[in-house]
DNA sequence: GCATCCAATTGACCGAAATCAACTGCTGCC
DNA sequence: GGCAGCAGTTGATTTCGGTCAATTGGATGC
């Protein structure tokens, strides 16, 4: 209501990219000094998205790139058919909007999963800045190409994965990137529902929600509601190993 | 044998990128003039690559990103456990490589589907002339970006669609390659084998067997081996997206 | 505090596609 | 020319995960 409280919003929402605490795990890795200084520049801040409100929409005007700074989005695209498909779910310091670099509009939707804060990179003034700053360039391709190889990962889950192993190796990459964010990698707290969860993971709800039940069993993990922890590491990780069938294997390659 | 052969051959292969019949619908689209002529400078040509021969592997160094000039490719990756998924096939005009961008190794394996000719683009040399060209930085992200959102619409497939339409949007994809390349959209010529097709769609061979008798029963296709007829575009237009269950579809968002 | 609503779980049943198996027919090689 | 070997097809059977249905239980609101 009163000034102090939008000066103190803007505090906490204004600070630049060499303090910031995402400060490796962003943009600005392998970006230093004056270089730095000159991105922050570029960095417009954006204010706090409520849970379930879009970042952006399926055909919306290409304007800027954005850096998740807390809390978890996810991103998904749907055809014409209505059939929805949930692409990515992220995390602080993940950048969104690559998909509309080639249309200069987005193909996608993001959408916040709980309360979350964000960091928004006008795209002109990113590309005025990368001008002066060739590392940016090459930065912000290497961050293109890390979202594909991660998409890569989620297309053989989806092509060659049973059920089992698919949550398996849902819940280790989310175990790795918690703890890439200095959190718990064993204490998990899903932001997103089981729902998407399963969407995520091409499965049925009652799917994802029987192998939770199994994996409790079995006593891999010990789940709560949207609080899971991992007991056994150990066996989650065999669990996103095991052997299927062959022809789905190596052919004659090499 | 003879020194002509040999002329003939870099006749073939050393051609500008003006006078490239891929031109639009390659790197260069959107660059001219000067700027070509320098992009020109960047490739490198690169001798023809055998059925059955590697462009590059998983683990490889990166070196260079590869447009495609004739013939077709397919890209896949291996996890740890060996199954193999195939990413997507390549045909002429379009570039790989991308993959290697993040870590500096290529985590995937490119492969000749058939005899087929390569433009090799050495990265750091690309990198100096988009210092002089800012357009081919703004190209090269435009590419990478398209190449995102056809991974988003396999992802979508694998996670959502039942057999059948994935086989359709499969044919219709080809097609409308085809026909960018001012080839027939109707008669296509399958240079990957009923194998790549299956596990490129999540699918068992026999299945994409069965559909591929079917759809001849049905009057759609005609086939005959790797050689596909599209009888009917309409109804094969219409198998992409026949109605499935309901908790696929969108939730309440909007 | 209680009613409503929706997320999540659990159970029973079903079906699409995988697996297993047999066979056909190119293709290439001696 | 004939045979080996593999790509592709076809059929029978199984199975994993989806669908349908009922229930639980945590939140939210009055």
């Amino acid at each position: 209501m009163d000034s102090g409280a939008v000066i103190l919003d803007l505090n906490q929402l204004r600070r630049s990219c060499a303090s910031c605490s995402l400060h490796e795990l962003c943009l600005p890795a392998g970006i230093y000094g004056d270089d730095l200084k000159q991105l922050d520049t570029a960095i417009r801040d954006k204010r706090a998205l409520e849970r379930g409100s879009s970042l952006y929409r399926d055909g919306d005007a290409f304007k800027a790139l954005y850096v998740v700074r807390s809390g978890s989005l996810k991103t998904f695209v749907q055809n014409e058919a209505g059939d929805l498909q949930i692409l990515a779910f992220h995390l602080p310091g993940e950048i969104l909007g690559f998909d509309a670099l080639a249309s200069n509009r987005h193909v996608s939707q993001a959408e916040a999963l709980e309360h979350s804060g964000i960091c928004e990179l006008p795209y002109d003034r990113l590309m005025q800045v990368s001008n002066d700053v060739p590392a940016l360039h090459r930065q912000l391709m290497r961050v293109i190409s890390r979202e594909m190889v991660a998409e890569h990962r989620h297309l053989v889950m989806m092509g060659r994965q049973p059920a089992q192993e698919r949550l398996a190796i849902f819940l280790q990459n989310l175990a790795d990137r918690y703890s890439r964010l200095n959190r718990s990698d064993t204490s998990l707290t899903l932001s997103m529902s089981r729902h998407d969860i399963a969407n995520y993971l091409g499965l049925a709800v009652e799917t994802v929600s029987r192998l939770f039940t199994r994996m409790q069993e079995t006593g891999v993990l010990e789940v709560n509601r949207k609080s899971v922890r991992i007991l056994r590491p150990d066996l989650l990780a065999e669990l996103c190993n095991t052997q299927h069938p062959a022809h789905l294997k190596r052919h004659d390659h090499d």
